[in-house]
Parts: C-alpha cells; structure tokens; sequence
DNA sequence: GTCTGGCACTCGGCCCGTGTGAGTGCCAGG
DNA sequence: CCTGGCACTCACACGGGCCGAGTGCCAGAC
C-alpha cells in the first residue's frame, strides 16, 4: 500500500493540476506545499505513484498530471466535500426562493448551478414514476374527443387527447372523472395500475370501451413518460475547458444535446448519497474526458430526480460537490414547501 | 453605382470564401470563375469594391473577404433563395410527420433545422397571443383552492393555482366553467378580455370575489406568459465556427443561453418573408460575428412563432434561407393538421 | 476609356537551428 | 530512508531566412 506521505504528494499534485492546468513537478510541488521532504525524495515518490498508475507524464521530462485513476482515489480518500459559505448558502436559497412554478424552479437551479460551479449543469425533471397523482381531469373537447390531463405533485402536468369509438355521456363522464379521482388522488404512480383495474366491469356495457382507452391512455401516460425531461444550462463554460479546444469540446456538446445519453448518465448515478464518475468511468464515447457529479434530490426523504454537473476530468471535486449537495438540498425544500 | 461585373466579383469572393474560409485574391478568382477578364481587371474591382465598403483585407497584401456590407449586398441583390431537393423535402415531412405533440413538434424541428444547416438552430414555441382558446378547465383542488388549465389550439396547456378567500361550491365552480367556456372558446386570446368583463355580475354576491379572482388568473395567464418558450439545438456546430476559437464562441454560447435575448432577436424580424440580420446588424454584442436567418411559422396564414438559424456571418445563405423557409412552411402545415 | 501584362513591393506563414529551463533518473553519501 | 549532486532529455520560445500569394501602379494594346 502506498505510505502516507505519498497519497499527501498525490493530493499535493492533484490540487495544484486542477489550480494551474499546467504538469507539475517535483520542485514547485515541496515549494507550495510543506512536505517536509526534499524534491529528489518527492521524485522518487512520484516515481511509485506513477508505476501504481495514479499519474502520468505527457511527455518524457515534464511534470506530472493526474490520470483518472488518480482522480479517483483522490476523490474516495484524499478529499472531502467542501461546505459553502454562508453567504453562499444564503444566495442560493433567496433566488431559489423567487420561483414561481416547476419550470421556473428547475430553470433557476440548472443555472443556479453553472454560476456556482462554473461549469455545465445538468437538473433532471422530478421523475413521474416516484411522484403522486394530485388531480385528474377529463374533458370532452367534442362527443368522440376527450382530453385527459394528469397534475402530479410536483407540480407537472401531462396531458393527452383520446379519441373515442363511441360518443360518451356528459354523465359518465363525471362519473369516471369522479372515480377516477377518487381512487388515485394522492397515490403513487407506480400503484395506479392495480387501483383501476377494475373500473370498466362497474360501467354500462356502452361505456366500457371508452373507460379502457381512458384507462390505457393514462397508464401509458404513466409509464411512458417517464421518459424523463431535463435542462442544461452553463454551456458557455465550456470554453475554460482546455487548449485543445475544437476536438474536446465537440463531443461534448454533441452529448449534451441528447438528453437520452444525459438522463442514462443521470439515471447511473447512485440514488442516494453522491455518485462521482471520472473519465472513462463514463460509458458515452463523448464524455470520456469529462466528470460527472450527481446527486438525487427530492420533496422528501426519498429522491425524484437527480442532478449534477459535467465538467473537465481536472476539476475542483471538493468544491464541485459542496455546490452540488448543497443546491440539491434547497431544491429539495423547495419542491416540498410548494 | 457599381456595374454589374463588379457585382460578379463580389458575388465570386462571396461564394469562394464560404467556401474556403480563406481570404480570397484576384488570381484565384479567375481560375475559378469565368469572368472573361484578367486578373489585374479584377484588381482593380477589389480596389472599388473595397473603397465602398464591401470587401477588406485582413491584413496588407492578403486576399479579401467580405465585410457586413458586403454580405448586405449579396443577399439582398445577387443571391436567391436556394430551394431544396426533392429527397430532402421528402425527408423533412417525413421527420416531422412523427411527432407526437407539442415538445415534439418544436424539438424535432430543431433537430432537423440544426441538421439541414449544420448551425445552431433556434425555435420558437407557437405564442399564446395569436392562438385561440381551446378549452378552459377549473378544478377545485381543496374548498378554497382552484387550479385554472388553459389549452391552446396549438396544444400547449398552462395550469395556475388559485387561493380564493372563500369557499367556492361544487354547483358555481360548474357553472362559472360552463359559461367561461362558451363564452371564450375559439376566440383568440386578445379578445378574451372584453368576453368576460361582465360575468361576475352574473353571480351571486358571495361567489362574486372568486369569480373575480378567476378571471383575473386567466387574463394575467394570457398576457404575461406572452413570454414565450424557445428550444435550440446544434450547438455542437459552433465548434466548425472558425480557427480563433474560444474567443469567438464563448459570447455566442452565452448569448444562446439567454432567451429572453433569442426572443428578442426573433421579435426584431419580420413577420412575413424572411429576415437576415447580419453581424452588427445585431444588436446584441456576443452576436455581431454571427448573422440570424429568421422567419415566421404558423398554423394558418398568419404567423404565430419563429424559427431560425444563427451561425457565422460567413455562411451559405442562399442554402441557409432555402433550409429555414422549407422547415417553416412544413411546420405550419404539421400545426395546422393537429 | 477600358483592359491587360509586367514589375516591384509587402508581409504572413513555414522551416529550422539554437538556447533555455524545468523536470527527470540515478547514485553516492549522510 | 532521505538528500544533494549531476548528467541528460525535451518541449518550447526566439529569431532569421525563405517562399509565395497577393497587391498597387504603370505603360501599352485594343
């Protein structure tokens, strides 16, 4: 196992690689840092780090970089999560506070979060498979025409048009609104297709085909659209990226603009506590040079919803977490006052 | 005036630099284009068309590139608008034609409007201001507290919660959804407010506030989420921007960010026929090295959002007009079916 | 008058050789 | 096991020289 001094070079290197970008090497390390050893014992340090596989040179005779595995380790054992100020912390929650709906939540949390951590944010829509049913409504836009319109309680709604074989009754209407209603209201979604299950068998004859489309519709709804949506935001940060611009860069604004890849990444992370991948740890082709931190967050203790930040491989992991926890935790609140 | 071979040349350092990306010189242009004079002629209708302002040299002794003007010039008088192939109309319906509802509509577009171009792409979602009411839904969520649904005719849905002061039975709420909807369904959004003035007269003394209350809900609903939505896509084509990169793309990546600037942009065109604005021609600084190819989509004849494209001033315009103009028009058609 | 070929000039970009400095590995001695 | 010393290696910055594309101007042809 590698001694203590050396994970302290380690964590020396990967500090001052993420502050200056540059391959850092023995000497300017013991001068920053007080290691308390000489540059040549440093050296022979960074020699065993470097046959473990933690750092690399880019080429013969420059200073040392960090790989991803080194990034890993000081991820798990060398760093903490950096808390924010308080100042911080009070910014955060006044123009969190200033919401006015869902949209407006997520769009200010998704920038919120690019500011905070100069990098790319990514919030993911508070899934529909966790949340609850709030309301149900059902309109007849025409005799053969129905809407339906699912409210959860997180303040989304869905809606559906649903073409009818048969005209359907202004009363029946009210009646399936109304049992509708009364069975799923404040149940989980995932519960919803054993509550209704047997609705048809109470309607008249005529009625029960319709009942059933009404019905797949909304189980559909349910399912289907848990197809997540998400926002990004803080693009423009991509720009500190690196030198090599062109070629970083363009795989990762390709992969930012498929949601699908976002959400699988997302939908990967740990459902609680926070989930750190590091580079190639990354399945999407694109990402490979990039981090991503996630975190879920929820209305309470459970999370619906996840989100994050993508950011270069060298990042500031302390402090990119600290922000990340801390947003996911005032969000949180939000969603559970509203 | 200039004469019409002068024009020629302007037109041929045009096409030769979207093309090149190279400042372009007399010798060049000869080769490549048929003009029937020598080079030194050619010389000599740079100089002029340099003098007025149309063409520069980046630096002494190199060849020319256009400047805003120049392009001013070339759309307005010696470029058309270059209609697309067969195949790649067919692709274009065929792309939109599975889209499933609004979100759909408007995120398909992008895609394809990015794709077709190979710039960023940036559409606008249908305004509520021109659409028409298709229905309104009251639901009482709890005794004192409604939440008022607004479908547009082009499927967009906006739910506001209500605290009435009090009560507000089953049998009123009814009837004020009955008359609220005989009274504004179909009519456009601007002509809701003269349609309602009077209804709560029509109740009883207590339900009166609510009503009110209600009423008001709706009209702010109307006129303030006038501020619309907009979805972009293709970013990652920024990166095929230019050789300076950070520089050039980080203000544009922030200005994308910024809606209510893209929004802004969108309005300032037109809203029949298509407009380009070119480099400075673009109020907002992080823009003036692009140019914005607009124009207005809509269900009917009128148009009631817009689309366009914002890419580097030096692009293919006539190709870029040919895209935007196609995508629109199928646009509107998809809208007006659904 | 307009176009053309010729000519001298400019200047950015490329190639190349050199010098410098940061960094390394290794080794002998404390 | 740590340290100072030493020889070695490269990336990179700097500067000079060459090249070539491009220009402006001018005198002569049509």
């Amino acid at each position: 196992m590698l001694s203590e001094r050396r994970l302290e070079v380690l964590r020396a290197i990967v500090q001052d690689y993420v502050g200056t970008e540059e391959p850092v090497g023995s000497k300017a390390l013991t001068e920053r840092h007080q290691l308390g050893v000489s540059p040549a014992t440093v050296r022979n340090d960074m020699a065993a780090l470097e046959d473990e596989g933690f750092i690399a040179q880019p080429h013969t005779s420059a200073g040392r970089i960090p790989t991803d595995k080194g990034y890993r380790l000081f991820v798990d054992r060398l760093a903490g999560v950096k808390p924010l100020s308080l100042p911080e912390r009070r910014a955060i929650q006044n123009f969190l506070d200033g919401a006015v709906d869902l949209d407006d939540v997520v769009g200010r949390t998704v920038r919120l979060l690019a500011q905070l951590t100069r990098q790319v944010a990514v919030v993911q829509y508070p899934s529909l498979t966790r949340s609850t049913v709030r309301h149900v409504e059902l309109l007849a836009l025409a005799p053969a025409r129905l809407m339906l319109v699912l409210i959860t309680d997180t303040g989304r709604v869905e809606q559906r048009l649903i073409d009818c074989q048969s005209p359907f009754g202004e009363t029946s209407l009210a009646d399936l609104r109304a049992r509708l209603n009364s069975r799923v209201v404040g149940r989980r979604f995932t519960d919803v297709p054993q509550l209704v299950q047997d609705l048809p068998e109470s309607f008249e004859q005529d009625d029960r085909g319709t009942v059933s489309t009404v019905l797949s519709v909304l189980l559909e709804t349910l399912v289907e659209e848990t197809e997540e949506r998400l926002m990004i935001g803080g693009t423009a940060n991509l720009t500190r990226f690196g030198h090599d611009f062109p070629l970083t860069i363009r795989p990762v604004l390709e992969a930012l603009e498929e949601h699908v890849v976002l959400l699988k990444l997302l939908g990967e992370a740990k459902d609680s506590g926070m989930t750190v991948r590091i580079g190639h740890e990354n399945a999407h082709e694109g990402l490979t040079s990039t981090s991503v931190v996630a975190v879920g967050y929820g209305s309470g203790d459970e999370a619906v919803a996840k989100l994050g930040v993508v950011g270069p491989t060298r990042m500031d992991y302390p402090g990119t977490m600290g922000a990340v926890r801390a947003v996911a935790r005032y969000v949180g609140q939000i969603l559970a006052e509203s």
